[in-house]
DNA sequence: AGACGATTCAAACATTCGTTTGAGTTTGGG
DNA sequence: CCCAAACTCAAACGAATGTTTGAATCGTCT
């Protein structure tokens, strides 16, 4: 099990380094030396740091849009095309908790690593996702925007976007509060999940503000 | 009015680009240049790229949490001691989207380096708000968990959380749906500092989720 | 066995970084 | 007016960065 390629144990201490310290923040030195390669196995197997970058975000968002896709295609089968918001949501939330437990033994930190990349490189993942994910998330959106006809399309983006928001924060655990130390991170997780959609139902659904008119009559 | 101390100028440049490129991609050579300063400045004023980052986080935390203080003393004042769950997330959300209204007549992107600290600083910015204005927050927490005695103590610090990153996230503009370019900046700030609180008051006073759980009898 | 492509390695490359230096310039009080 | 303190400036410092090089080693064929 202690047999990996150079490439496969380089694409894992990115992702920890990546996780705890940032883009900018690691350095191929602390990296390769992690990772127990050759500072120049970097720019060998992935032409550049930049690469390697983009090379740890394809790996696991596509994992992770491939599980988004099937569980809607689930949710969408079952109900006939007009899914319930609650499991439109469990669609989009659970398979992003659960990044990191597939076909790895221990917990990986990419959550962590996607959150650093909305606030490092905030236009290029943008235009990442938009360019490989679009139509799923499209797909999403659809989905959700049928229950909160409620809601005037402004205001139905801003709360899309707290929900976002919630959900990119609480993935790279940046919570004030601790986590139980005895509790088992696929647990942890789960519950963190289902928490995190029923709030965000909730705040879906909630009722249209009432904007005060600033001018008087 | 172009006639500011160096100290100013340095602190001007150092928000903006602190929160368009980050800490560490910021380098002392454009952000002299961009204020129009010698290189040597900062290190003279400010003795350290560090000693800068903390005064500009200092110079802005200073103002909103006394602005949050001030509001909540105020609703605690008119409700006798017992305010609405709705007015304490008010007095929480609106000063700090009003960051970077006061005092200055254009808009200030000091949010979206809050919001850049809690990645790249995310440690030493949690011991630097606990150090300074841990109080204030606790007066917070406790006046929100007076109305989450639905939820057991997990499932509220989890939900604060969530409430948290939706905050921190729609400060920094992160969104993936653009803002209308006509709406002056202060009743953009506004609708969104209103919706959030909606958002967030109805995703906090959910239903306690009903974890299944893992283990049969 | 031999040879050839793939990979690893130590060393050096050119830049860039934050910081320091020491000489110049400006400023304000006696 | 003068001097001392505050400030600005061009230049250089040492350290760290990502990347490149060319020789050594490995693995896999005929």
């Amino acid at each position: 099990m202690a047999a990996q390629t150079t490439k496969d144990r380089i694409l894992k201490a990115a992702e920890n380094l990546f996780a705890e310290s940032g883009f900018s923040g690691t350095s191929l030195r602390q990296l390769t030396q992690e990772a127990n390669v050759n500072l120049a196995a970097v720019n060998y197997h992935f032409g550049s740091k930049e690469n390697l970058i983009l090379e740890v975000f394809r790996r696991h968002l596509d994992g992770l849009y491939r599980r988004r896709e099937e569980a809607l295609d689930e949710v969408e089968r079952v109900s006939g095309g007009q899914p319930e918001l609650r499991d439109v949501l469990e669609a989009f939330v659970y398979p992003a908790m659960a990044v990191g437990f597939d076909s790895s033994d221990t917990e990986s930190p990419f959550v962590k690593v996607l959150a650093r990349a909305f606030v490092e490189y905030r236009d290029e993942l943008r235009q990442f996702l938009s360019d490989h994910y679009g139509e799923i998330n499209r797909r999403f959106f659809q989905g959700i925007a049928r229950h909160l006809t409620h809601l005037d399309p402004e205001e139905a983006y801003a709360r899309l976007d707290f929900m976002i928001g919630a959900l990119t924060y609480a993935m790279a655990d940046f919570g004030v509060f601790k986590r139980p130390p005895d509790l088992p991170p696929d647990e942890y997780w789960r519950a963190k999940a289902e928490r995190l959609v029923i709030f965000a139902e909730a705040g879906l659904k909630a009722p249209a503000a009432r904007l005060e008119s600033p001018l008087p009559a």
